[in-house]
DNA sequence: TATCCGATGGTAGTTTAAAG
DNA sequence: CTTTAAACTACCATCGGATA
């Protein structure tokens, strides 16, 4: 479930990070940087980067380009920087990760003691955990793979087909709420735990068997779900306040504030459809407030959704939080 | 026969260290 | 300090055996 907008999102791959990071701290790279297109748009369009005149497979820093990396890049770079030397991941050009493959390494370190004791085969891990790349990718990258093997301190994927049972967590040490969210994206922002002082939890994919289990001093804390808000997204949300209630506890559904960024239901990677054979999708009305009930009678009429990574999560958790 | 899978060797790119 | 050379790492195409 993505949207368009995360094709044309620049993601850069770690070489390029780091060779502009060269640029800033010595001036120059001889890194093969020059036919990625943003570093020739950076080339042509301005005096920020130019060929080093007698060698040309040298790039030098010009007039401008420390501040330029700065506004853009730095944060960024010592972000990654620094959580690779942390997991024990020599930072080096070679590691072609992309951005979001980092981002990646990060949940997983996150919750490393969790996934070592609920690992499956490597297929089943890749399409789970790096979902926006499939469940062959792990097995042909072999940087990410050597990374992933790393942080989990392993050999190799073990053989196992069972279904994989894990909990990814962006911990905070005195949350006020859990948020459980439906996809990866906000636990790719940790920084979002630390300034709404919330655990972020995700239960992988649609297995939420595993809420059965949790830890009873888990269930002091409010919870809120955070998901997509298509057919798909609110099932799970049903099945989950049922399984909550078991255990005696409530969860509130996070609300998109407005104004909603509607999606049409066939946008690309969209599968959830609305069921039109029966009324309300077949959703339970009872388990929706009249706001809410509201919301998703209009996207089904209009046949819409609203991805979940849309939303600005600061701003939709201090909308519901009470 | 066609396809899948692992092994293998070549290649490109990076890093490190030595030489200029 | 800059350039060159060697060592290393990851990537990719290919090949041959196994399997359906």
């Amino acid at each position: 479930m993505k949207s368009l907008k995360k094709l044309h999102s620049k993601d850069f791959t770690w070489p390029v990070l780091k060779a502009l990071n060269d640029l800033y701290e010595k001036k120059k790279t001889t890194a093969k940087i020059q036919q990625v297109d943003y570093i020739r748009y950076l080339m042509a369009q301005t005096e920020l980067i130019a060929q080093k005149k007698g060698n040309s497979n040298i790039l030098v820093a010009g007039d401008g380009y420390k501040e330029y990396y700065e506004a853009n890049f730095q944060s960024a770079y010592q972000y990654y920087y620094n959580f690779l030397n942390q997991a024990g991941i020599r930072p080096d050009g070679g590691k072609n990760f992309t951005e979001e493959d980092i981002r990646t390494l990060m949940v997983i370190y996150e919750s490393r003691n969790e996934l070592r004791g609920n690992l499956t085969n490597i297929e089943d891990f890749s399409g789970k955990v790096f979902d926006y790349a499939g469940s062959k990718y792990l097995k042909f990258r072999n940087s990410v793979r050597n990374a992933v093997l790393k942080i989990l301190e392993i050999d190799e994927f073990p053989q196992t087909s069972k279904d994989l049972q894990y909990r990814l967590v962006v911990d905070y040490p005195t949350p006020k709420a859990i948020i459980l969210c439906e996809n990866k994206s906000f636990l790719k922002q940790p920084w979002n735990a630390k300034e709404l002082e919330v655990k972020l939890w995700h239960v992988g994919g649609n297995n939420i068997a595993i809420l059965d289990n949790i830890d009873e001093m888990e269930l002091v804390y409010p919870m809120y779900y955070s998901c997509d808000w298509d057919f798909h997204g609110l099932e799970i949300f049903q099945r989950i306040k049922s399984k909550l209630k078991n255990r005696g506890t409530e969860i509130q559904i996070l609300t998109p504030p407005s104004p909603h960024q509607y999606l049409p239901s066939d946008s690309f990677m969209q599968n959830s459809r609305w069921n039109y054979k029966v009324p309300f999708s077949g959703l339970d009305k009872e388990v929706f407030s009249s706001k809410e009930r509201e919301i998703i009678t209009k996207l089904i009429k209009e046949d819409l959704w609203i991805e979940e990574e849309t939303n600005v999560l600061k701003d939709m958790f201090y909308y519901n939080f009470k």
